[in-house]
RNA sequence: GUGGUUAUAGCUCAGUUGGUUAGAGCGUCGGAUUGUGGUUCCGAAGGUCGCGGGUUCGAGCCCCGUUUUCCACCCCA
């Protein structure tokens, strides 16, 4: 009676060499984080769903996963409001808990609840799966890895300097190229404005976010099926197709945009940013890009979206500056700004151009091959030093054929085997066998130690 | 949520117009080789053809449903 097993939708399991990959990814990341001080936290992967609903917009709550209650849970339901098949109402009853959907607003709630225990500016950094029930395809996954980095209670343009330092830094050590598209909502603001739609924002921040995918008229045509005049269409296309360098198209707007105030502080936030990513020689192209928008309605500030040069992938990384994130939990007045790393989007990344590291240090380095119970024993003082000496060895532990044993290193591809035999133990060494070049050699304890540290 | 697509051995995939006992490569295990891996040769194990129904004398193949895979849209990392 077995069963054929499987995962759900959407999720992936990974290999050991798999985790080596993706943990090297993960800990270039981290240590970026680290150097430029953000100190990591963990929430859980669970939250009480009155935290989650409603602060994604109403395709983001249909997205939730829910946790069904324990125990009993339909006590607490009649027969009327079963009978009225009402789903939405019903999961109130039923689901009090659901599955993080992202790192933000947990992150929101953490502050809040721990406000007592930080000191702002608080620089924290996250690295954790979340989930969305959403349909999987490329690069999409029900389950996925976030890597958040985030500043809050800072208005200072300086943190979003050290975001793009950041970015810069991570894609540097990763060996992949990249180009950081930068915006600014104020900007985005004030062109509604200009153009006297200031109501239809969201329409239209959303419409040309789509511009380098469906192109100009197609842009265009959305934007009138949400009932924009003909004559601001008009007035918003010189700026859709602005070109030049940075300095050019923020000249450009500032005359553009000069009956609106806050799009000319957002002209000044960009300018100010430009000059800062100069002055600390930024190496990645910074580029303003006036169609990115990001769904996202919670950006009030700067925009960012990093996009791979070599590889056809969605962005990579993403964030911005919001104010005000922690207002719904009763928190008014803390900005804040981050980005997030897309782990598994990076991991597509790499695989693709095949950028890793050839050896990992997770491997193991020395395998003990042994013949029966004498040998076994005789091998495990050896282990301990070297374990001592932060060397990764292990031992197979039953006395399998020679055969057996040597190609269980080459599986796991093992650079070296210690061989233990009578003839070994008599001489109290081992044969040290350098399973690359096929050459080997007895050795003493510090004899191994010391072939194996040149490596 | 909408549209398309896929499912056959542990993995990657063949399988003719619907016709007897469903094949290959890789991997696994055993042997050639009792203390030497990767290469080579020989042999073996391994399948309710995703699941449920239907058509037919007969279904891996046709029809319906369902689940799953991948892709596009919506949205997003």
């Amino acid at each position: 009676m077995s069963q054929k097993p499987s995962i759900p939708k959407g999720t992936r399991d990974f290999t050991p060499q798999e985790m080596a990959n993706r943990n090297y990814i993960f800990n270039t990341i981290k240590s970026v984080f680290q150097l430029y001080g953000f100190q990591q936290i963990e929430t859980p992967a669970m939250e009480n769903l009155s935290t989650l609903m409603g602060k994604y917009g109403e395709e983001g709550d249909k997205l939730l996963f829910k946790i069904l209650n324990s125990g009993d849970f339909l006590t607490n339901v009649n027969d009327a409001e079963l009978l009225e098949r009402n789903s939405i109402k019903l999961t109130n009853k039923i689901a009090e808990k659901g599955l993080r959907y992202d790192l933000t607003v947990p992150f929101a709630r953490f502050v809040v609840q721990n406000r007592d225990k930080i000191s702002f500016p608080f620089k924290r950094y996250q690295i954790q799966p979340v989930w969305r029930a959403d349909r999987p395809q490329k690069g999409r996954y029900r389950e996925f890895y976030q890597c958040d980095v985030d500043v809050v209670g800072s208005d200072s343009l300086l943190n979003e300097l050290e975001l793009i330092q950041i970015v810069d830094e991570v894609y540097r050590r990763l060996k992949i190229n990249v180009v950081i598209k930068i915006n600014n909502r104020k900007i985005l603001s004030g062109i509604a404005e200009i153009i006297g739609e200031a109501e239809k924002i969201t329409d239209i921040t959303v419409a040309i976010d789509k511009l380098d995918k469906i192109g100009l008229e197609k842009v265009n045509e959305e934007i009138a099926s949400k009932g924009i005049s003909q004559d601001a269409i008009d007035k918003l296309q010189p700026i859709l197709q602005l070109s030049g360098t940075n300095a050019e198209k923020l000249n450009r707007l500032k005359s553009v945009l000069a009956g609106s105030e806050t799009g000319l502080n957002g002209v000044e936030e960009m300018g100010t940013i430009f000059t800062l990513c100069e002055t600390m020689q930024i190496q990645t192209k910074v580029e303003l890009d006036l169609t990115l928008a990001r769904g996202l309605n919670y950006y009030t500030g700067a925009i960012f979206e990093v996009k791979a040069m070599d590889v056809e992938i969605g962005s990579i990384t993403g964030g911005g500056r919001y104010d005000n994130l922690t207002g719904v939990f009763g928190m008014p007045g803390v900005s804040g700004v981050g980005i997030s790393f897309g782990a598994d989007r990076i991991y597509d990344v790499l695989n693709q151009l095949n950028l890793y590291p050839e050896t990992s240090e997770e491997q193991t380095q020395v395998l003990f091959v042994s013949f029966g119970e004498n040998e076994l024993m005789y091998c495990l003082p050896w282990l301990k030093t070297f374990r001592e000496n932060s060397i990764n060895c292990e031992i197979y532990p039953e006395p399998a054929k020679m055969k057996k044993q040597l190609s269980y290193a080459d599986n796991k591809n093992i650079p070296f085997v210690a061989i233990v035999g009578e003839n070994e133990m008599n001489a109290n060494k081992v044969m040290l066998k350098n399973m690359k070049t096929g050459v080997q050699q007895l050795c003493s304890p510090e004899e191994v130690i010391r072939e194996i540290g040149l490596k």
